[in-house]
DNA sequence: GCTAGTTTGTGAACGAATTCACAAGGCTCG
DNA sequence: CGAGCCTTGTGAATTCGTTCACAAACTAGC
């Protein structure tokens, strides 16, 4: 740390997991509030998310300060913050690469409609699957994918295609200027810094399950 | 830290992450073993696995020394001694509950069966799902949960329903002794600590990127 | 309006995970 | 078989994340 450190590092970058404990929060609250109690401690949302108090006080702290000392937090008011620091509070288009089973299952289910995931169209190579439409949603050639980009301006493309396509996919998806992948396929991908890519690897959480059912003492 | 400190606290306990990579590391030791490569340095697992030489061998150390300094590791010793540890030497026996577009895409896909998770059953509470069966697994009712896990004694249960129900159903599932869950379910669960359960949370993956493309300097 | 009782917000302490840095070991080539 | 080169394995240093602990701020009850 010298002298010359500079001012914009003062902002501390945020964990990912205090970003994923803040959706946990969120969740709850939202529980919280459809069964219409006004206010929340740190304890109460620490012991449902499986975390402590401190814990939560300390991730909240980050993005200001949203409590009543002595009382608690206000559900609503809370809720609102979240969604606000999560980026909920908008839309974000979002496109699926291969309409397989899980780019279907994707496509079909509603829980990311109801958090503001719109889901523009999903994409497939296989000219069986073009034309079709999945609860709605058109499922487009692929060779369309960058002129629809340019037009639709998606933030968010999901890679649902077999392994060995993925990093391929994923250059053309990064060719197009989008900034955020969510990637199912089990491989490692590589993308430039300014990229986010996520992955969904249920092969490597079950080898975690084998590993645990192995080493237990 | 006193001179009472437990033995077996002196075999330290292995991070998750750490886990988590060496899942990775097997992965492109199956790529190479197919290319027909014999070795492999940390530093081009590293780089593959977008970590740094250092990690995997720090990642290694604490199960054994598997490599041949100036040289590398042997791929096929290596793969072998990786299957080992995360306890893929073995075949597991997978229950999925809920036959709905989540638990069915599982149940179809192949990727589990090569890896040595074997899928015996699906269970469904829905009666017109029941007796239909999903690529020759057959779709069970719920009734009958316990007294199958009792003959066939799964080591692995994956809860692929809906959230209201989902802690009801781990509550069963813990009951009958299972003690390792994948829960696809978008909420938090709670078990005994002697249950493993790990959570497939593609909400919170998603309002990950949300939080990334907002938080973008 | 004072006291007792809560609960927040946050530095400081702690602990866990990653990275550094280098000695030790092994291979290759002359 | 010795010099030079390479890569491992691992303590030590560092960085990052969590937990502790308590002053500050608020409520409620009298
Ligand atoms: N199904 C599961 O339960 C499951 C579980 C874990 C991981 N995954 C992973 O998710 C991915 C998709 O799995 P799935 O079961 O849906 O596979 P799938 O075979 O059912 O579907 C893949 C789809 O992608 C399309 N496709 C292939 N290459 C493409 C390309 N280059 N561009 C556009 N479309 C392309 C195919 O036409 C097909 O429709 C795979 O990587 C798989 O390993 C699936
Ligand atoms: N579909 C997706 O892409 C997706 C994505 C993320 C998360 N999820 C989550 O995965 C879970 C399953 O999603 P889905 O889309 O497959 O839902 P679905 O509605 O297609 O299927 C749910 C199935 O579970 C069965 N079921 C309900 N309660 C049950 C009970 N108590 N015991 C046994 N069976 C029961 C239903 O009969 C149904 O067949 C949900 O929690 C969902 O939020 C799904």
């Amino acid at each position: 740390m010298n002298e010359f450190t500079r001012l914009d590092a003062i902002v501390k970058r945020i964990a990912e997991s205090t970003v994923r404990r803040l959706s946990i929060y969120l969740r709850f609250l939202e529980e919280f509030e459809v069964r219409g109690s006004t206010t929340v401690s740190s304890e109460e949302l620490a012991r449902r998310g499986g975390t402590t108090s401190a814990q939560v006080r300390k991730d909240l702290s980050f993005f200001g300060s949203f409590g009543k000392r002595g009382l608690g937090y206000s559900v609503p008011e809370l809720s609102t913050a979240l969604r606000e620091i999560l980026g909920l509070g908008r839309e974000w288009r979002v496109v699926i690469i291969g309409a397989g089973k899980i780019g279907a299952a994707l496509a079909q289910y509603r829980g990311f409609r109801q958090r503001g995931f719109n889901i523009l169209a999903v994409y497939d190579s296989n000219p069986e699957k073009v034309g079709r439409t999945l609860e709605g949603i058109e499922i487009r050639d692929m060779s369309r994918f960058e002129s629809d980009v340019e037009r639709e301006r998606p933030e968010i493309a999901v890679i649902a295609i077999p392994g060995e396509g993925a990093q391929e996919v994923l250059d053309r998806i990064v060719r197009t200027g989008i900034k955020a992948v969510l990637n199912f396929a089990p491989v490692q991908l590589h993308a430039p810094a300014d990229v986010t890519v996520k992955a969904v690897n249920m092969a490597m959480e079950l080898e975690g399950l084998s590993f645990a059912l192995s080493n237990r003492d």
